[in-house]
Order: C-alpha cells, then structure tokens, then sequence
DNA sequence: TGCCAGGAATTGC
DNA sequence: GCAATTCATGGC
C-alpha cells in the first residue's frame, strides 16, 4: 500500500537525501528520490519523493499502520514547519545559508541505537574512514534484508570481546565504550526510548554518566536521534570550520563568540548547526 | 611527512 | 578546576 503526504511548506528532499547518503549504512537512491527505512517494528518503509521543493510531495510505500505513519512523519520532519525555523534566521548572520540550502529538513536517524554507536564511532575520527568504520561494524554484526542493512542488537555487541572490533581496526578505546554502553543497554539499565520523555538537560545528564559518552556525542543524540531544535554542539570541529569560514577568521571561533550568538539563534540552535553542516558539505 | 579528524578520559599542576 | 596529554589510524 501507499500513502500520500503532501506538505504546504518547503521542503527539498533530494538534499535530505544527500545528507542521508552520506552515512553509507543508509539505503538511499538518490536517482529513484528515494529511501528505504528500516523500522523498529521489522518493516521496511519506502519514502519516496514525488514533488517537488516548492511543492512537496512524498509516497509512503510499505505495510504501515497509524503509528508508523506518525513515526515517518517524524523522522522526516514531515509534521512541523521549517517556514517557521527559515523565517527565524532571516535577520541573522546565517541567513545566507539558510537562503542557499532552504527547506533543508532536520531527518532524524532511524534507530536510537545506531545514531549512539555511530557518533561514538565518528569522534576524533575523519567522516571517510569514520563511515568505513560503520559500516564495517553494521555488516559484520547487524543484518540485511533485501539490501536495507539494520544495526545490530545491543545484546549482540554486549557478548563481543574487545579484541573483536580491535581487529577491525576499532581501537581499543573506542571498543570498550561501545561494548560497556550496548551492555548498559542489554541489562536494562539504561534506556533509550525513556529518554524522549526527558528534557534536553536530564539526557544529557543520564548519557554522560557513561565512559565514552560526552557532551559532543550526548547533544548528537538529542539531534539526530531524538530530533530535538534546540542543541548546538559547540565541540564540533565541523561546526567550527563552518563558523570560521563564515565569519572569514584566520583561526577557529571560541566557545564564547559561539556562545555569544546562541540567543540570536535559540530556540532553534539545532537548524543553526544543521545549516552550518550543510555549509561546509560538498 | 606531519597534522588533522563531526571527542573523551586521564593526568598534571 | 582547567590545561595538557593520551588514545589510534586513515585521509590528505
């Protein structure tokens, strides 16, 4: 069956596509406009664009319920308006970007999970050899079906023994955090979906309390996984090559005129570092 | 070749 | 407390 979305605001799909594919874990077809989004529930679920940017326009193909409407909808950031967020920025210093890449939509991750694994993988580490990393890790110990790969149980990567993902050229730092946070996860202690109903403060209070969990990879979380419009991870190194760049410094900007610019920006301070990725992005 | 990469923990003062 | 150091390896 397939449902279709229309949608009264700009939205520009084949970006959100471009963004998806760079995570090569992600089955996108940019030629088809389309991405196939493995559920939590087991289903896959077909987005595929139809329109255009100006009018928007998306078949939503697959065995859904409800529920699983209102999720992709969410996921795709389908069920709120970037007119709003877009109209915010006019009268800042990152309206250039916005005008350049408008209808750019905040798409969460699809699994809660994954997004933690992969930002613990990607810290300190370049984006190329960062998503061989993942990739290798999804392929090695996740599963596929009809070329959509899903990232492992946390239960699965609870049992590996270190020296397992140090052999694929993990280290041994990075090994231990993903293995001791998918044991948390495996045990019950801590809980991924609980966090949605938690302010931004308290995740990131519950998160960090873990080895390998900092401030960086706790504010990802919110972002990409729980699509929340108000963080800004100052620690990025990408965001900050991006601020550089815009405000034409010979050095990178401190905390502080970072910081400086957040009331201008708040309360949507994620579409600030969405775009400001999206800048610095090929 | 040496510095950097979508950081975090540990150590040193 | 905060700065410096360590981790670890591919990319350029």
């Amino acid at each position: 069956m397939h449902i279709q979305v229309d949608l009264a605001y700009k939205y520009d799909f084949d970006l959100a596509l471009a963004r998806l594919s760079g995570d090569p874990v992600n089955a996108v077809d940019r030629g088809k406009r389309l991405v196939r989004v493995p559920m939590d529930e087991g289903n896959i679920i077909a987005v595929r664009g139809i329109g255009t940017t100006e009018k928007p326009s998306f078949s939503i193909e697959g065995v859904l319920d409800e529920y699983q409407l209102d999720e992709i909808r969410s996921i795709f950031h389908m069920d709120a308006s970037l007119e709003d967020v877009t109209r915010h920025f006019v009268d800042t210093d990152l309206a250039p970007i916005f005008a350049e890449h408008a209808g750019t939509p905040l798409v969460k991750s699809f699994s809660l999970y994954g997004t933690l694994m992969r930002s613990i993988v990607h810290q300190q580490l370049n984006m190329s050899f960062a998503n061989t990393l993942t990739m290798r890790f999804v392929e090695a110990f996740g599963t596929e079906e009809a070329g959509v790969w899903r990232y492992p149980s946390p239960h699965r990567i609870a049992t590996l023994d270190s020296a397992v993902l140090r052999n694929m050229q993990f280290s041994t730092r990075k090994a231990d955090y993903m293995i001791g946070v998918s044991k948390a996860i495996a045990e019950g202690s801590l809980d991924l979906k609980k966090l949605k109903q938690l302010p931004d403060e308290e995740v990131i209070q519950v998160l960090t309390a873990y080895r390998g969990i900092g401030p960086w990879t706790a504010q990802n979380f919110l972002l990409f996984g729980l699509g929340r419009p108000n963080l800004f991870p100052f620690a990025d190194i990408g965001l900050q090559n991006a601020l550089q760049q815009l405000w034409g410094l010979d050095r990178k900007p401190t905390k502080e005129e970072i910081v400086a610019r957040f009331p201008d920006w708040a309360p949507y301070l994620s579409y600030a570092a969405l775009y400001l990725w999206r800048s610095i992005e090929p």
